[in-house]
DNA sequence: AACAAATGAGAGCACTGCTCTTGCCAAGGC
DNA sequence: GCCTTGGCAAGAGCAGTGCTCTCATTTGTT
C-alpha cells in the first residue's frame, strides 16, 4: 500500500478504488442483495469481465464494501466521541458515541444492513473484517473502563441474585480485550458480561428500527434510541 | 379457509400448501436470498410459470414463508411457556419462553434470518405479518404483567436519574398493548420502555450469535444467552 | 352438449455471476 | 533499436434467475 511504484501498479490501485467507489454508490441505492457487479462495471465504463481482474468475485467486492462500511462507521463514532470536550463526562462521551452510531446507520441503511443484517449465503467474514469491526465497541469499552477507573459505582461488578458467575461464558471476550488493550478487567467478569449485553442491545435496537420491527410501537425513533442508550449507560454504572 | 367446497378449490389449496412446503424445505437449505422460485417449481414437478398461478411473485411467496416462520416460532415459544407447571414462577416462565425462542432460531437459522435479518430489497412487511409477529412478545408481556400484578418489585416503574419521562416515546406501544389486551399499563410507561428494550436486547443477542458477531468473544453461546436473559429478567423486576 | 373459467406447458425477455478466448498495448530484457 | 512477456479489456458464451405472454388442455357450470 506504500506509494505504488510502477505506473501499472498505480493505475491498478486507482481503478480498484474507482470500482469500489462505484460499488459504494450503487450499494447506497439498491441494497446488498441487489448489488450487481455488471451494473458497477457499466458505471465505471468497463465490461463485466474486466472487473474480475480487480475483484475475483462478487463476494470479494462485498467484503471490500464491508470493510469500508465498518471503517466509516468506526470513524464517525470516534470523531463524535472525541468532540466531547469534558473528557471526564463519561455519560456525554457514551451518548455521543451511541448517537453517532445511530446517525450513521439511519443515513446509510444499506451499509448497515450489509454489516449487521443477515450475512450473504455461505459467507464467512474473512479475517480482514474483524479489526475494523471492533472500532466502536473498543471505544465504548474505553469509556466504561474510564468511568469505573475514576471510582464510579460498582454495582455492576457482581452478578445479580440467582445468576451464575459469568466468568466462563465471557472468558473469550476478556482474553480478546486483554490482548489488544492495556486495560485490566480480570477482576470484573460481570462488567464484561454487562458490556456484551449492552453492545448487543444497542444493535438490536438499531436493527429493530431499521428493519421495521418497531413500526407501530415507536414513532419517535431518535427519542426512543436516546432513552434506550441512556438507560443502558445506567445499567453499566455510568450514570 | 373453511372446508373448501369444490374439488378445484380443494386442489388449489392443496397445491398452494405443497408449494409452500417445498419452499420451506428449500429455505432451510439455502437461505432467503438464494431461494429460487424455479427450483421449488422443479421440486413440486411444475414448470416455473405454473407457480405464478398460486403466488403472484417471489416476494409473495416469501411473505407466506415469513408468516409461517413467525407462527412456528410463536408456537414453539408458547408451548414451552405453557409447559412450566408452577404458573407463579414467573422467572421460569420467562426463561422457558426465551430459551425456546433461541432453540428455534439456532435450529432454523434461515427462517430466523428471513424474519429478523435485513429485509429483502424494497420489501415492506404486509399487514398479514404483524399479528403472527407479535406472538412471542405478547407472551413475554403477559409474564411481566403477571409478575408485577402479584406484587413484585417496582424498581422498574420509574425512570433512572437523568432520564426523561418515557411516556412520549412509548405512547404507540402502550396504545398497541391496550388495544389487544385487557392489561392496564397506563401507569407504567417506564415498564413498557424497559420491556421494549429487553425485547430488542433478546433479538440483538440472537442476531449477534447467528450472524457471527460474537465469534471470538463467546464460545458457549447457550450459556451466554442464558445468563443474558436471566439478567434481562432482573432488569424488568422479575427476579 | 356448449361455454367459460381455471390451469399447466413452453417460449421468450432481460437480467445475473462467472469463464474462456481473443486481441491489444505498454513495460522490461536483449 | 527491436522483441518478447505479461497485464489488460472486450466479447461471446454458459447456466441460472424472475417474470410475461401465448396456447392448449382440463375442469366446472349452465
Amino acid at each position: 500500500m506504500v506509494a505504488a511504484r510502477t505506473a501499472r501498479e498505480r493505475a491498478r490501485a486507482e481503478i480498484t478504488a474507482e470500482i469500489l467507489a462505484a460499488a459504494r454508490v450503487q450499494l447506497g441505492e439498491v441494497g446488498p442483495s441487489q448489488l450487481s457487479l455488471r451494473a458497477v462495471a457499466r458505471e465505471v465504463g468497463m465490461v463485466s469481465s474486466a472487473v474480475y481482474r480487480y475483484y475475483a468475485s462478487r463476494d470479494e467486492l462485498l467484503t471490500a464494501l464491508i470493510i469500508a462500511a465498518y471503517d466509516e462507521l468506526g470513524a464517525a463514532a470516534e470523531a463524535a466521541e472525541e468532540a466531547v470536550e469534558d473528557r471526564t463526562d463519561h455519560v456525554a462521551r457514551w451518548m455521543a458515541t451511541c448517537r453517532a452510531t445511530r446517525e450513521w446507520a439511519v443515513s446509510h441503511p444499506h451499509d448497515y444492513a450489509l454489516i449487521y443484517g443477515s450475512p450473504v449465503p455461505g459467507y464467512a467474514a474473512p479475517q480482514d473484517t474483524v479489526m475494523p469491526a471492533t472500532r466502536v465497541i473498543v471505544r465504548l469499552v474505553e469509556i466504561i473502563v474510564a468511568a469505573h477507573g475514576s471510582g464510579g459505582p460498582t454495582d455492576t461488578a457482581r452478578p445479580p441474585a440467582g445468576a451464575a458467575d459469568p466468568s466462563d461464558v465471557v472468558a473469550d471476550a476478556m482474553a480478546f480485550i486483554a490482548e489488544r488493550s492495556a486495560v485490566d478487567l480480570e477482576a470484573l467478569p460481570e462488567l464484561v458480561m454487562r458490556t456484551l449485553m449492552v453492545w448487543s442491545a444497542i444493535f438490536g435496537t438499531l436493527s429493530f428500527e431499521l428493519f421495521g420491527h418497531l413500526k407501530g410501537s415507536v414513532s419517535d425513533y431518535e427519542g426512543y434510541f436516546d432513552q434506550t442508550v441512556l438507560r443502558l449507560a445506567g445499567d453499566l454504572g455510568l450514570a
